[in-house]
DNA sequence: CATCAAATTCTGTCTTTGCAGACATATCCG
DNA sequence: CGGATATGTCTGCAAAGACAGAATTTGATG
């Protein structure tokens, strides 16, 4: 088989927890899309694909870094037609409270969830950005912040503080010096992307794929 | 302060497991680079800016969804000038054999870390893919066949196996087209790097550069 | 300013993951 | 073929992280 022994792990591993773990598998059953009408707008129940998808995200997220719960809220935003009250994704996603809390701040500081308020309901309602260029420009943007300006900055200080009179040191400077430059390169990458319009950024994509054409590197 | 509480309790947390986690800092302090030589090739002890780079590199790694010691074998062997034994690695990180076994294990799944030999010595070695330009493609490439793939394929079941006639349903449809042709794009990115060489993808990037500086984004 | 809903923070529990040490297998040499 | 050395796998414990529920704070409204 094509595949790793640590990715057949992972995958029991993943199977072992599913029935603790994905609650969404727990939730009762949807037949077809069912309407709950509660006080002031409609929730609907998670269609299969809906679930479906939310459960990938999530796994997806924590492969990156981004824990679980995060993850399934932000999915669920992101193809909720309407914006959501904490209550609501409690309830579709059956969380505690809290820790919907918590994961909606840290996706609002990912700037890729919005507070918003709906006339006549004081409560607080979120709603994803919706483009997906958009989506990522922020997120690149966030990630260079958090970790990859700490990283040449941590670098270049590393370069500094070598010894060189010590080999050792020698060789971990031309190392680190190439890798402090490939940072740096890849920080004014994100940069520009966390500046330009999703628009341009598509625009910008789209343009790279043809300069892979003129460098020679086809399908 | 510009930096979210999350952010805070972070830095916080990292302090607090520091004395129990990073052995590497209950290691021999070191004074200069002492060398301690072994039956057939010397063993330098990691002087102050490996220790902190190797840190570092352990942390950016759990940011990204790789296990701190992988990441910190990997750093050792990246800044090592010659190929290294298992032996050498658990004595420079203080970490168990079989820790150090299954992480090289991962690594050469990676690609970005291979086995040699040598002469004279039936031990096996492993050195670091030195470029990073080179390690970069590698990474993107594995990263795309586990993660990006597996992804664009079940965003295109969803959307085929989603029920056209729910209203829920037919937004979710319309997102998740979006982001499977987002991912498509990227996954076409990540493939046509994985195929050239480091050398012409360094010069693609820094064309890239300028492709930015055409749609007038500059620093 | 009292009351109540909503949201957040705190604290303890449980899950998951990472890892060390013991055990098992493979390889080389006398 | 036996012993030694090197490597790989398994098991159980311990740390970290994620999470639920309780307690607290916020803030809106009569």
């Amino acid at each position: 088989t094509g595949r790793t022994k640590a990715e057949d792990r992972a995958v029991l591993s993943a199977r072992r927890r599913m029935p603790a773990k994905c609650k969404l598998l727990l939730a009762p059953p949807v037949t077809s899309g069912i309407s709950v009408v509660t006080e002031n707008h409609e929730m609907n129940a998670l269609t299969p694909v809906a679930q479906r998808f939310i459960l990938h995200w999530g796994e997806m997220g924590t492969r990156w870094g981004i824990n679980r719960t995060m993850a399934q809220i932000h999915a669920l935003l992101f193809i909720s037609e309407k914006p959501l009250n904490a209550e609501d994704i409690c309830a579709a996603l059956t969380v505690a409270r809290s820790n919907v809390s918590n994961s909606l701040r840290e996706l609002q500081n990912w700037k890729i969830v919005k507070m918003v308020h709906l006339h006549g309901d004081r409560r607080d309602h979120f709603e994803s950005v919706k483009d997906v260029f958009e989506m990522f420009r922020l997120i690149a943007a966030e990630r260079k912040r958090r970790e990859i300006d700490p990283t040449v900055l941590t670098l270049r200080e590393c370069i500094s503080d070598a010894d060189r009179k010590n080999a050792a040191d020698a060789y971990t400077m031309e190392r680190l010096d190439d890798l402090a430059d490939f940072f740096e390169l890849g920080a004014s990458w994100f940069d520009k992307m966390g500046r330009i319009s999703a628009k341009r950024l598509q625009k910008a994509m789209k343009l790279g794929e043809k300069v892979f054409g003129l460098l020679g590197i086809g399908d």
